[in-house]
DNA sequence: TCCATGTTCAACCGAAGGGTTGAGAATGCC
DNA sequence: GGCATTCTCAACCCTTCGGTTGAACATGGA
């Protein structure tokens, strides 16, 4: 099922699973990995991957032992359309808008770790 | 104080609360009106609307007995900054835009396609 | 002044969230 | 086979969340 609104942004209300998302950006990781810089137990981190997971924000493909954890952008482009129409409602950027169409049009990209994010994203 | 993106990504966890929003967007509203389309008690939606309060997502200003909550898109904003760090949304379609508030307001967020409001306008 | 209207407060309830621990289940290596 | 590694499951604990109800507070109008 398409991961709802609802649990995309509850996913995102959290501050250590925004802060994985934010080291999923640099490089796919392994569970242990990920746990690694957290204060917190392996389960914890494993619960907090199922939520990500389950909101269509991350991907998880178990190759041996090993279970790597991917970032998957697209459901946080859903929560951004939904967001950005509150704040452009009134005034609609028409250059914003045609640059938004060349990326529609654009050849999806696949969430490689080597994207240039030119910015990196704020921490909590 | 400023709001966290944790208050603001949980306010907007819940579908009550984004319906809220998406009303506000239109017009400014009472709360009383605010409460009106939800099956559930005036002091249920007078909690959400400060829990949209304390997010900075709405604001709310008491004329008279009148309560009135209106939309404050900066929050909203900060939240979509984070999120570009993520991919590369950076305008609206408006379609997916139209999509989603459908969505939103389709399934059982409202219960009544019905919502005549009927409010007024907060200056007079 | 008395009453209706608009909104919040306080106490409560059940469910969900985020954490722990300990016991597994797979898998890879010797 | 035997053992270490990786990850999840199950049971619990405590707190927060979303809702209810009834009372209270604040304001406007007769």
């Amino acid at each position: 099922m398409a991961p709802s609104l609802d649990t995309i942004f509850a996913a995102l209300s959290d501050p250590t699973r925004r802060a994985i998302l934010t080291m999923l950006l640099e490089d796919d990781m392994a569970v242990t990995d990920v746990a690694e810089p957290f204060e917190m137990s392996l389960a914890a981190i494993s619960k907090h991957l199922v939520i990500l997971a389950n909101a269509g924000l991350i991907a998880q493909e178990k190759r041996g032992r090993v279970k790597w954890c991917k970032l998957q952008p697209d459901a946080l482009r859903e929560a951004s359309v939904w967001m950005q129409g509150f704040g452009q409602f009134e005034a609609i950027n028409l250059d914003a808008f045609e640059r938004f169409l060349e990326t529609e049009l654009a050849p999806a990209a696949l969430p490689g770790p080597d994207e240039d994010a030119g910015e990196e994203a704020p921490g909590r």
